[in-house]
DNA sequence: ACTTGACCTTCCAGTGACTGGAACCCTTAT
DNA sequence: ATAAGGGTTCCAGTCACTGGAAGGTCAAGT
């Protein structure tokens, strides 16, 4: 298979695929013709574990870990679930730093008149002049 | 003032005042003996902004954008509201995203044993095997 | 006078995870 | 024969810094 079916198959887009192979996420994919890429079902199977794995939000680096693990039949399933724990720890420390963002600009937004006239708390607090 | 004073003052580390200069956030510093810049308190002041701008969420671009509109007396208030509401929105999509991402990942772990045998839930499904 | 150490300077490279684009090759259908 | 639509490589750009090298400057202590 070409690396666009495959791109179209996983949802990873070619481009993606090839970068995946230079930074080693992926082995060399088999050539045809000594040009083109060819991919294997196996291939395809990866890559739809990589692309799965990307949108929880883990790294490049974690799907490595993630991958070996994967290949690794005799993996305690406790490794994963280390990882897929921390994960998620990671993600609640970028929701409550994402919410006291919002919860600022809210309250700043909140005093603005969103007029045609210069005056704006929001540029005041930015400034820090507190009123 | 010298550089590194200006930074604890501000809170914005001297390699990234020399970035903001480098990129045109803030002009170029006045220069002591022809070597060392020299800040005022209203360069002081502009860092502050930017600091907290930066804090709450806003891209240099959009630092950029407010600054613009803090220095304009005769802007409108309205111009600085939809660049926070938009920021707002922006904000809730990101945390929108990675409460899903929270919810698969934790959907995931409640079913791993995460002992020291091999089944694992987690890479089954990342796999695609859905049980 | 000399040295030490803390500060400052510039410039280049690296981060993460792609993405865009140029310049070129290959295949297939018309 | 040619055009469209694949594929290939390699380099540069994104965003917002950050690290590090190599060197200049300054104030204080010996």
């Amino acid at each position: 298979m070409n690396i666009g079916e495959v791109a179209t198959q996983t949802g990873v887009p070619a481009k993606t695929i090839r970068y995946y192979e230079s930074v080693g996420l992926i082995p060399a994919a088999a050539r045809r013709g000594n040009s083109y890429r060819s991919y294997s079902q196996t291939d395809l199977h990866t890559l739809r574990f990589i692309h799965r794995a990307r949108e929880l939000g883990f790294s490049v680096a974690e799907v490595e870990e993630l991958l070996a693990l994967w290949r690794n039949k005799r993996r305690k399933s406790q490794a994963v679930k280390v990882i897929a724990l921390a994960k998620i720890v990671e993600i609640e420390r970028k929701i409550a730093a994402l919410e006291t963002m919002k919860r600022s600009i809210r309250h700043l937004t909140a005093h603005c008149h969103g007029d045609t006239r210069p005056n704006c708390p929001i540029l005041d607090d930015l400034a820090g002049d507190r009123v």
